[in-house]
RNA sequence: GGGGCCGUUGUCUAGCUUGGCAGGAUGCCAGCCUCGGGCGCUGGAGGUCGCCGGUUCAAAUCCGGCCGGCCCCA
């Protein structure tokens, strides 16, 4: 009756961080290691957690107008090469087919780590008028980027899940509100279906996508006090359309530049759902994006083992016909306890339970799993109880991971507390910055904590209006803004 | 970028210092038991000790290289 064996998460996650983030993906059966360095394999319940983002996302994208196509996972080198800082950039980490067979390649191909060089040499010649703007297309694939040192599972892989967007418009404006339009998407999708507050911003100069003219962020703070970037949408002005020639003729008759976006998110999003709602008993999932949101675990004897069972089925079948999703564990070879743990281990939402005792009693008992409370109720209001319950706990997830990033953010004004804070506490520190990389540099070298996110005006959480612009925190000239530092995965 | 730790059956591990039969737990299989928080009993199967090489009469153990995993620091 121990429960502390090797079967369930023997760390914890307050003091030993990645340790229990480890067991959660492997033990709550999201993923395992694969034979390359760097490489997971997805196992069917990671997966599907995967398909419920997907699934979100994808229907947003396609309401607003984007499609979905693509590409091929190999890229030329001379084609990955045409935007120069863009190739200088991402050389350190692609991986190369340099054979086919014994034959050497006339030219090497690079894995893809993103296909932006690809995409647009294929735009350029479906775009010749205004007439074929905007075009706004989504590839769901995965990426390359050799990840020689720290790898996690999720959050650092040498390939990884992700959908990359890739839009052409025909002016400047346009690109730019297409992408305010995905931060706003991703940032609907990562609060209200994973339940992850995050921060919106700019990048600096120094972190922003290779090729970009700016890049937006959205930045969550995790449970150990380390930022984890959620997402980006690029600005990518017409960098890429002038090697690439996407032009157009417009209706003043004369041939134009295009104007274009990129942007992406990654299954790092799940290891940021672990990360953050997760406790010690394990994974806890949003019963937005939860592949079961309610498990049912009939309690048995041989005798009323049909009787039980039975009823475990209708209250699954009432459920299911009410579109919410049910599992029924009514394995004979795992006694209830058992059961209990592992579901809880596999971050369902909501457990229900039901013995011979309840059906007597026309009683049904709920257990959640954020809380553990158990609550008795009647089986009439079955339907309506598990709604209400669900909607609790996406809800009580947010409001605590909202919380604690507003603990999480800590405003400095002087360079000590700086490095006090970045040592002792961690999280988001708010500081003045002139706007320098050198003062960037500097502050990460000695700190280990960079710029993660310049946030929007509107959207400085600590921003009162009578504040004023102290000067640079590092280097005391005048400042330019109020930036978010951290230390970040 | 710098430093350290680890790899033994599906999983967790003992054994390694001092070379000499690979042991345990859990899981798995069969049978019994029966389930409100990882229940109990009996029997059984399961091992290229990460890989390659070296030293040796003999290597899980010592040495070298490689592969893979983890942690800490910047």
């Amino acid at each position: 009756m121990s429960s502390d064996k090797e079967a369930g998460i023997t760390a914890k996650k307050s003091s030993d961080f990645s340790e229990w983030y480890t067991q959660v993906v492997l033990k709550a059966g999201l993923a395992d290691y694969a034979p390359a360095k760097g490489f997971i394999v997805l196992r069917p319940y990671g997966y599907s957690i995967w398909e419920s983002i997907r699934d979100t996302l994808d229907s947003k994208f396609k309401a607003t107008g984007h499609q979905n196509a693509f590409l091929p996972v190999l890229i030329p080198e001379s084609l990955l090469a045409k935007e120069e800082e863009h190739f200088a950039g991402f050389t350190p980490e692609v991986f190369w087919v340099t054979k086919a067979g014994e034959r050497d390649l006339s030219e090497k191909l690079a894995l893809r780590p993103t296909s932006e060089t690809l995409a647009y040499s294929i735009f350029s010649k479906w775009i010749t008028s205004y007439r074929d703007l905007p075009l706004k297309i989504n590839f769901w694939n995965t990426a390359l980027r050799a990840e020689i040192k720290a790898t996690k599972p999720f959050i650092r892989t040498s390939e990884f899940l992700w959908q990359e967007g890739h839009t052409v418009h025909a002016t400047e404006d346009e690109a730019e509100r297409e992408v305010m339009l995905i931060l706003e998407i991703y940032q609907r999708l990562i609060e209200d279906y994973l339940g992850i507050p995050t921060i919106t911003g700019f990048k600096s100069d120094k972190e922003k996508f290779v090729g970009a003219k700016y890049t937006t962020t959205l930045e969550a703070i995790m449970a150990d006090g380390k930022a984890l970037q959620m997402g980006t949408s690029h600005h990518l002005g017409q960098n890429f359309s002038k090697p690439f020639e996407i032009k157009y003729l417009g209706k003043d008759t004369q041939e134009h530049f295009a104007w274009q976006t990129s942007w992406g998110v990654s299954w790092r999003l799940i290891g940021a759902v672990i990360m953050v709602h997760g406790d010690d008993k394990g994974l806890v999932l949003p019963p937005m994006i939860a592949p079961v949101q309610v498990v049912i675990v009939p309690i048995f004897r041989e005798k009323d083992a049909p009787v039980v069972k039975q009823r475990a089925a209708s209250i699954g079948s009432e459920l299911r016909s009410n579109g919410i999703r049910v599992h029924i564990d009514d394995r004979d070879e795992y006694t209830s306890g058992w059961k209990f743990n592992e579901w809880e281990m596999k971050g369902v939402p909501l457990r229900i339970n039901i013995g011979s005792r309840d059906i007597e009693k026309n009683q049904i008992e709920f257990v959640r799993r954020d809380t553990k409370e158990k609550s008795l109720e009647t089986a009439s209001k079955l339907v309506e109880t598990t709604r209400a319950l669900l909607d609790k706990i996406q809800i009580s997830l947010l409001k605590n991971a909202r919380q604690f990033l507003q603990e999480s953010i800590t405003t400095v004004t002087d360079y000590e507390s700086f490095k006090s804070v970045v040592e002792r506490k961690g999280g988001f520190i708010r500081a003045a910055w002139c706007g320098r990389q050198e003062c960037e540099e500097e502050i990460k070298e000695q700190t280990g904590a960079d710029i993660r996110v310049i946030p929007f005006a509107n959207n400085d959480h600590e921003h009162r209006k009578e504040e004023a612009l102290l000067p640079c925190i590092y280097c005391g000239s005048k400042s330019k803004t109020y930036a978010y530092f951290a230390r970040a995965y």
